[in-house]
RNA sequence: GGGCGCGUAGCUCAGUUGGUUAGAGCGCCACCUUGACACGGUGGAGGUCUGGGGUUCGAGUCCCCACGUGCCCACCA
């Protein structure tokens, strides 16, 4: 066996051969405590925190994902956030400058309704402050409790109460999981700061014309009470019916069939509609009919979108039953004739276009009515005048929800505010599809849900909701002489103003008192959907222009974090303000982590029962082994929810506890440069192991980085300590230098998975925190690893003849007998004395064959 | 309807350019109270890699088809 070469190859896996003497290894080590003292003492050092004044070559910028505070975080947030947690362990390592902030996304419609579940209120905006309000509940609200009117400045200020609680006892968990973000750069999503940014933004995208208002049909929770955007859409199938009604031909020529899901629409109708080259109603295009029920005239219109193979392939036309509708609407310049208002009711006034006073009275029967009860009406009607023919079908058909919503989605003419994503300009499109190969995505096959996504999309980005836990809409409209909005007239306060609340803040060039006056002024009652501030965390971590020069440093940043399910949310929205503020990509790297399922495989939720807490399972296991079972996750792939896994982890942290303590037990003063072939070799093992783990992580791969280290941990303990043991006990120089060599470099290994173990051994024999050690990055040198293979098979042999005589490990063999090629034997050589030792072998015999190895072992007389 | 994953031991999963006899852990069985560890150690049993076809000297790995399973998007009369 050669000399390790100039470049020191073992000596690079630390760069030094002489320990400081073990100092503080006790008795019994246990992981019992672990958390509580190193999260203190790295909070006292600043362990995390992040330094400002490093270049940013050398910084490593992550934009962390605030989780939205509408209750407690899960067993999902432990496992994505814990993966993001050993890449940036594994940076600091290296040497980065990590900027790991964390921020709390607390504005919003998921914070509002908590608030109100807790608290039994609800907003009321008419109404005026109330100085020391208190809520009639808090925590659990009766079910027959109905909500509590509050002022909006009440409500926003429960709003803030009920958050901090929440945030407190998040900020609890992530310490608790060992997060290394710096605290430091907490932010909040309805803080000051992140609403500056968010106006700003806003104001420079309405500024360059990406930000418009349009008074359109728009998708609307008539629960919530505002306008929905298409990403925070989902598809339901939930049960309706198939109603055919009878249209009459104002021609004398007879009725014509319509099948429809929604007859309670039927006021609405503007006209019917088939395919162009459908031959059943060509002749009838450009003729009339006559509704049922209400005997209004509409069209027959044709259109590409009319599926002939639909119902009886001619539909009728609403103002608005679905997208679709409004499509028609558009392109085939039909009147508006929307009944269906905010309050998600149709409207108490009979409208105009309904003449017949038969129809009018059959009107009022659902004005003011809900759209489920208003069908019920209808369908009545329509036995009774006979225009429904047979009987209702049931069916099940897709039908579109606000993602946290509970009815379906209406379709209601407002005015919004808008930001172009693509949706209606090809260009910009093209434009974004390429910034998403511009970013490197963990794993690859991701990206394909962001060009699918992107290349959907069918309308610009909807921003304004009309909720009041948000960041405020940063514009005002000038009021004309009869004191009614122009909204042509956007007033907007200049920068340094921001942020900005125009319901109570001023334009510029207007008084207190102008405001709601005639040739005054009005603020928006809007505020911005919660996508609109967190697709600019980048900016917010950063005080992207509060501090540009911290900004200059992060920004790019290197990766984002996140589950794939926020990709056309999150990730989305966040690429379209870059690409418009910064024209780059945000980042360099998205890392997609999956999802967590229950053993079953099915996606965990609440609502199963049972749910173990993220903090219970952290004490009963231990935060090291909870992380491990995490980190075990490849990136972007679901995962079972696996308590087996902890308990593996937990094994694995005492053991890493137990082997550092046995290690450093042996006299300290005895290292020195590992010169026996074994010792040697094994090093070169875990140098190549190290390069290995390096590239994991480089690659954002730290499930193959732990795999790989952990393969070789348990090789190290079984087979390698247990033959080195007793040249260790004499003091044999290369035996503890190399030991101790090795348990550094594992140690180091083994930092960004289990903070807490490593931390703990680290200092049982070393200075300073071991996560502000230099990574190990130590090449191999490529060394023939056979003969070390060989010793272990015939350690294995020996141990496999005393497990078969069920006799003791210690048992003595009497005679080892290995038969196999001379340059076998030559290799084994250097293993003898530490088989012998192990193996209690009182005497070998080597015989040179041309066949493989082949064990034989003799055990003594007495073991027999 | 379009797209993307996944299918390897009873369970959870590795298997990176195709290359000896397909691996690990858990569980199971048997054994060992060995001077770091009983929250321990040693060994063993267990797989026609979902199925079919193809390329190749050689396929768990590449190609095609099918089946099963999960997700994303579209459709919503």
């Amino acid at each position: 066996m050669p000399p390790v070469n100039e470049q020191g190859t073992l000596a690079a896996v630390t760069g030094r051969y002489s320990f400081p003497p073990m100092t503080n290894v006790p008795e019994k080590p246990s992981l019992d405590g672990v958390e509580a003292r190193w999260m203190q003492r790295w909070e006292a050092d600043n362990t995390y925190r992040f330094d400002r004044s490093a270049g940013r070559d050398h910084v490593f910028a992550i934009d962390t994902p605030p989780p939205t505070v509408s209750g407690s975080l899960h067993i999902g947030h432990v496992f994505s956030y814990t993966h993001t947690d050993t890449i940036a362990r594994y940076q600091r390592m290296r040497g980065r400058q990590v900027f790991y902030p964390i921020g709390w996304d607390d504005n919003g419609l998921a914070t509002e309704r908590r608030v109100q579940n807790v608290t039994g209120v609800r907003c009321d905006p008419s109404l005026p402050y109330e100085s020391g309000y208190r809520p009639p509940f808090m925590g659990d609200v009766p079910k027959d409790h109905r909500a509590t009117p509050v002022s909006r400045p009440n409500f926003v200020e429960l709003c803030r109460e009920i958050t901090h609680l929440d945030e407190q006892a998040f900020e609890e968990l992530f310490r608790r999981l060992g997060l290394s973000v710096d605290w430091s750069l907490l932010y909040t999503t309805i803080g000051e700061t992140a609403q500056r940014v968010s106006q700003r933004a806003f104001l420079r995208n309405l500024a360059r014309g990406e930000a418009y208002q349009q008074d359109a049909p728009t998708l609307y929770d008539i629960d919530e009470r505002t306008a929905v955007a298409q990403a925070e859409m989902e598809d339901r199938e939930i049960a309706g019916h198939y109603h055919t009604l009878a249209f009459h031909r104002t021609d004398g020529g007879g009725d014509i069939k319509i099948d429809t899901t929604r007859p309670e629409l039927l006021a609405s109708c503007v006209a019917l509609v088939a395919h162009p080259d459908d031959e059943r109603y060509q002749p009838l295009f450009g003729s009339t009919v006559s509704t049922p029920l209400y005997g209004v005239d509409v069209p027959i219109l044709a259109h590409r979108l009319a599926d002939p193979e639909k119902g009886t392939g001619i539909a009728m036309i609403c103002t608005f039953g679905d997208v679709t509708d409004v499509t028609w609407w558009r392109e085939l310049n039909l009147p508006n004739r929307a009944l269906i208002g905010f309050d998600g009711c149709f409207s108490s006034e009979t409208p105009a276009w309904i003449v017949s006073a038969t129809g009018a009275e059959r009107y009022g029967a659902i004005a003011g009515r809900a759209p489920k009860q208003a069908q019920n009406l209808v369908v009545e009607q329509l036995v009774a005048s006979g225009e429904m023919l047979g009987e209702r079908r049931p069916i099940t058909h897709p039908v579109k929800f606000y993602e946290r919503g509970f009815r379906p989605l209406e379709i209601v003419a407002t005015r919004q505010w808008y930001i172009r994503n693509g949706g209606r300009d090809h260009d910009l499109r093209a434009a974004l599809v390429e910034r998403g190969n511009e970013l490197v995505w963990h794993p690859s096959f991701m990206q394909h849900r962001y060009d699918n996504w992107v290349g959907g999309l069918n309308g610009d980005w909807l921003v304004s909701r009309q909720r009041y836990f948000g960041v405020p809409l940063p514009v005002w409209y000038r009021l004309d002489e009869n004191g009614n909005p122009d909204y042509t007239t956007v007033l907007v306060p200049d920068e340094h103003r921001l942020p900005v609340d125009p319901s109570t803040d001023c334009p510029d060039g207007f008084t207190e008192d102008q405001r709601g006056k005639p040739n005054g002024f009005m603020g928006d009652p809007d505020v911005m959907d919660t996508w609109a501030t967190s697709s600019l965390t980048p900016q917010v971590a950063g005080r992207w222009e509060d501090d540009s020069d911290l900004f200059s440093r992060v920004f790019p940043m290197d990766m984002r974090p996140q589950g794939h399910d926020i990709i056309r949310t999150w990730l989305f929205s966040t690429v379209v303000r870059s690409h418009h503020e910064h024209g780059c990509v945000p980042w360099r790297n998205a890392a997609l982590s999956g999802w967590i399922l229950d053993p079953d495989r099915k996606k965990m939720s609440k609502s199963k029962g049972n749910v173990v807490t993220p903090m219970h399972l952290l004490e009963q296991y231990g935060t090291d082994a909870v992380r491990y079972w995490a980190a075990s996750g490849r990136p972007g792939v679901d995962t079972a929810f696996n308590e087996e896994q902890m308990k593996i982890g937990r094994k694995l942290a005492n053991k890493l506890l137990n082997v550092s303590k046995f290690v450093l037990g042996f006299d300290a003063s005895a290292a020195g440069a590992p010169s026996s072939t074994v010792d040697q070799l094994m090093l070169d093992r875990l140098a190549a192991v190290a390069t290995e783990a390096t590239a994991a992580f480089d690659s954002f791969d730290y499930a193959r980085a732990l795999e790989r280290t952990e393969a070789f941990f348990w090789w190290f303990c079984d087979d390698y300590v247990e033959l080195v043991k007793g040249r260790a006990y004499k003091g044999d120089t290369s035996a503890v230098g190399a030991l101790r060599e090795a348990l550094s470099t594992l140690q180091r290994l083994f930092a960004p998975f289990l903070p807490f173990a490593t931390e703990e051994v680290w200092n049982w024999w070393q200075s300073g925190s071991v996560h502000r050690q230099p990574w190990p990055v130590g090449g191999s040198a490529g060394l023939d690893q056979t003969p070390l293979d060989n010793v272990c098979e015939v350690l294995g042999a020996i141990r496999r003849a005393k497990t078969e005589a069920k006799v003791s490990q210690r048992a003595e063999v009497e005679t080892l007998t290995v038969a196999a090629p001379a340059a076998v034997l030559d290799g084994l050589g250097a293993g003898i004395p530490d088989l012998a030792e192990a193996g209690s072998v009182k005497e070998f015999l080597l015989q040179p064959t041309d066949s493989d190895m082949t064990v034989h072992v003799a055990l003594a007389a007495a073991e027999r």
